[in-house]
DNA sequence: CGCATGTGAGACATTCATGTCTCACCGCGG
DNA sequence: CCGCGGTGAGACATGAATGTCTCACATGCG
């Protein structure tokens, strides 16, 4: 590890320990405070000046999740091109990302009524739009309503960075399985109709 | 509360605890054992006569949840037949316990590196022997690995049973969705395969 | 009827994560 | 030089969940 550039000055790397949180917790989600502070190489009593408790952290992971689904989906510019390519570069462009959100992903599910924040609205609304505009193009079937197209991106994601952290699929092909998957599905299809027996 | 029907003798029907856990423990899998208790409309004594503590319940619905999917394979003859209608009997007969096993796949990440019950091995391995059948038959892509439709078949029952608890999508569609999506994908197709009725 | 069995209710100690606090250290700037 | 801000280490109390225990009650059976 780097202990370079102490500064006595310099507050803690809020950014880095977001970071490390956002891996551990990935892969333990119930971990520590404490495990959580060894993680990211600060004492528990720093992490807690800066996150005034777990809730607070999962609240800034969470901040931390919509803002870069939100750079992502910009960055894939949903609106333009062939929908399928915008898909394409969307999961692209979220990868790095979908760690975390397999996290808060599975996270959600236990927040049973509680209002949950507004950004995964608006998020989940590009994300749904974004597979409307292929089925009033053509490119889409129509009978795979937008909401559970984007509720299965949202599975495969976490399906996913699971596999990749467990070593059950290699990480280079992680946006090429997703999207293949999510966009072609596992039958083998012509890409020119043909006629076969 | 319902006193009927309560014979001294007969101890608490062990299948209907585990089955009102699951159901809890599927929204809420944080649930305190005094929830489940409740929920499963005895006290928390007799809950822990049953299942030694909380381990013990999970893991039990672990055994659950693993027999129940054995017995979807068993009755969805995954060896009959074309691979992608041996898919959809699979979907199908598993749909029941599509939120039991949404609580387990999450809930196994966090074993990090413990041992995992023996059982999902087998079942991997039944799962991901169809999809390699299904390959070498040519109704199947061979760029998809079998690991990774198994995982993202784990990972779209997830969504799609989390989908269904919240309303997002119809329960009736349920298994349509999942087995549509992961066959034959988003891409509107020139030939859509034809369903098994 | 009287006993055995299984249950509900609740008290109790224990464990653990959490949150708060104090104190010592260190590097920088006045 | 000395204060000051940020940190690490650790003590401490709190609360929650857990696991164990006892006692009273109900029901079926001999």
């Amino acid at each position: 590890m780097s202990h370079m550039r102490y500064s006595c000055l310099m507050a803690v790397d809020r950014d880095h320990v977001l970071r490390t949180a956002a891996a551990l917790l990935t892969r333990k989600s119930t971990a520590t405070m404490d495990e959580v502070a060894k993680a990211a190489g600060i004492s528990r009593a720093t992490l807690h000046r800066h996150f005034a408790g777990r809730d607070a952290l999962v609240r800034a992971l969470e901040s931390l999740g919509i803002a870069e689904c939100e750079a992502a989906l910009d960055a894939a510019r949903p609106d333009e091109g062939a929908a399928r390519d915008a898909v394409h570069r969307l999961v692209r462009e979220i990868e790095p990302a979908a760690a975390l959100l397999a996290f808060l992903y599975t996270e959600n599910q236990l927040f049973e009524g509680e209002e949950q924040n507004a950004g995964w609205a608006r998020i989940d609304d590009r994300i749904a739009a974004l597979f409307r505009r292929g089925q009033q193009s053509g490119e889409f079937r129509i009978d795979l309503t937008p909401a559970w197209l984007t509720e299965a991106l949202y599975g495969l994601l976490a399906s996913g960075a699971w596999a990749v952290s467990e070593g059950r699929v290699a990480r280079n092909d992680f946006t090429h399985m997703i999207v293949e998957l999510l966009l072609g599905g596992a039958l083998r299809q012509p890409e020119q109709p043909r006629e076969e027996s």
